[in-house]
DNA sequence: GATGAATGAGGATTCATTCAT
DNA sequence: AATGAATGAATCCTCATTCAT
């Protein structure tokens, strides 16, 4: 595709340098943490010079960010995705739940840089909590209503609260597994969690 | 009290530099993050001298691993003090919720050194999650433990993860608050959140 | 003497609390450093608070100056003494040879501090090589010059030259002696050093 | 000579920097004494930015440490040279000496640095007594024991006491110039100090 | 596009000195 | 006279970012 005659940075060639970059960052991050990771470190775990990362991003502050948006907005995708040709309450939360522990579960440095690194200032909380992780609470909060009209789920919880506490209780079950010195599967909870969670909501009889 | 002349910073002058201090700490810190907060802002916080900080503490590690402490020290205490008289599972847990609620939510610096700063590295997060925390998520399972023996609480409910569960929902509900724009007391979830939890534990008819 | 009522530092304790400074002074001076040296540490050498330290001397600068011009003074004053009664020029370069040798070689922290620490910079250098040390080299260099002119040195060389290589040839034995990790007694050196320089002024036959 | 157009900081430019930081610093450490020093001074003096310094040397005390040992290394070598054609004993040593002289009388700065700075500390006096300065009196030692074994020096003087001596009159000369206000050069004394040394060590007739 | 040498702002901490008691 | 709590000036070094090549 490209005629031009020297180096010729083909399209991965420069996508996956990026993404090294990216990843190299997520990696740095979850081990020495946002304000002690070096910039330089970072180069290294991505094997470009210091300078290059300035090329494809502002700063350090900008990694940081770039990482939580476009792995929200993965994470919200493939969940919408595996939603869609499922409309019963009590299967979308069970899938939700699955794939929120699934995800962060399979990545641990991942998990770390969301359950730590994103919480480092108010700022980055608020980001965390606005837009993509307000439009996943959306997403909680409206299967939990469409359930309640339904009569399957038990009425008088408020949804939105209900919506929170299903998000705090994930939270915190990755946050437990990523400060754990034990090695389970995270995803391993994701039926007891649901079982919980279902319990919870469910009609008495 | 004292008729003496001379002594000089009565111990209470002393406590009060120490305990301006921390406050002042706790302001910063909630203000500017942890890692830009500059000392020397904490000292004029404090209506002290940069170096007089050093006369109480290590240095500024100290001073959040001291807040954490003791406020956590003090918030089990009280608690502790709460609970002694009930010993009526339901009530210890409608108690415990009120209090956690009603802790961070009288004090929004604090909640944000609790929620946020206090979150900043791995081995904060460690710290926050061993001891005392720990010991609170104790008192949680077994509270929750003895009501399923009681028959009030649902059995097949893993107590150890219905702590962990509550913990979550409290931890994002003050999360939730401290983020908001909105003015609302905090503590007026009580009654909604317990009633969510105990909805959940409660044994279906 | 004093009939005072209270505590009446009898005129020896106040001279003990000066020496013991400047004892703690020279002590903490070679085992850390003038710079490395901190007042709080001589303090606790003395036994005093730090502030006392202020009522006797100005600061840690004049606490070197003290140590210097206090010992120098002993010093050349007891040799005074020993070279009273002799007159013959041979005999009083052997005793003031192993004069400068036994001072220094009896203290090794005071030795470290001559050799070392008053060395520190230009300043001190210059306050080193003034007055009283210029008079010890004159004190050299007159014995030299009665002894060519008794016929009993050899002319030619310059007086002043000699003292000064005198000097320099005992600055360098206290040094090595000081540096060395054995630990001969330096004084034993007296008469070798006496020899190699009563020879080097001996008249050729 | 080098026809290339970007390689950049050509080996000379990069060589010239660490010279000039290390020229800065002997200027610096020579005014303002080596705990004095202020590393945005000597940076200043170098033309070159503070963090710059870093590049090239651990700190502060590396500079000190690397001007010591370059200075003595080209010190040896250079003195080695000229001795090298030279077996006369007595050659030897008024080579030596004068060397000595001429090496230190030629730069006062950096005699201030060898005189005054190198001796902050027990630390630095040891570095400076060992290796290269061992080398040095070694060398001055086995000239004079190769002297008094071809009968040219007297026997019976220890030729370690003698090494010593010689340094140590030397050393008291180049102190001597380097604190007096008059301009003298100092090698100017080469010959005076030779006569001195070798007088003493000459058989008597 | 890529490099990495150079920059220089920024801050935690130390410690000599003061002074109220 | 003695204390020692308090002060606050002073500086080394790090590291995010730039830009000439």
């Amino acid at each position: 595709m490209a005629h031009a005659s020297t180096p010729a940075p083909p399209e991965t060639a420069r996508a996956s340098k990026r993404e090294r970059i990216l990843r190299g960052a997520v990696e740095v991050f979850a081990r020495s943490g946002y304000f002690n990771a070096k910039v330089s470190e970072i180069a290294k775990a991505a094997g470009v010079a210091d300078g290059t990362i300035y090329l494809y991003f502002d700063g350090k502050e900008d990694l940081l960010v770039t990482i939580f948006r476009e792995h929200t907005r993965n994470y919200l995708q493939s969940l919408q995705r595996e939603l869609a040709a499922v409309s019963q309450p009590e299967a979308r939360l069970r899938i939700a739940i699955r794939h929120h522990l699934q995800s962060l579960g399979s990545d641990r440095a991942l998990a770390v840089v969301y359950q730590v690194e994103l919480r480092h200032s108010l700022k980055f909380m608020s980001l965390f909590s606005q837009e993509e992780v307000a439009e996943y609470l959306d997403l909680l909060r409206r299967t939990v209503e469409s359930g309640q009209k339904d009569g399957l789920f038990r009425r008088g919880l408020h949804p939105q609260l209900v919506a929170k506490a299903i998000f705090g209780i994930l939270d915190e079950m990755v946050t437990s597994w990523m400060l754990s010195e034990k090695e389970y599967p995270l995803a391993d909870q994701a039926d007891q969690v649901a079982d919980l969670v279902l319990t919870g909501l469910s009609v008495s009889r």
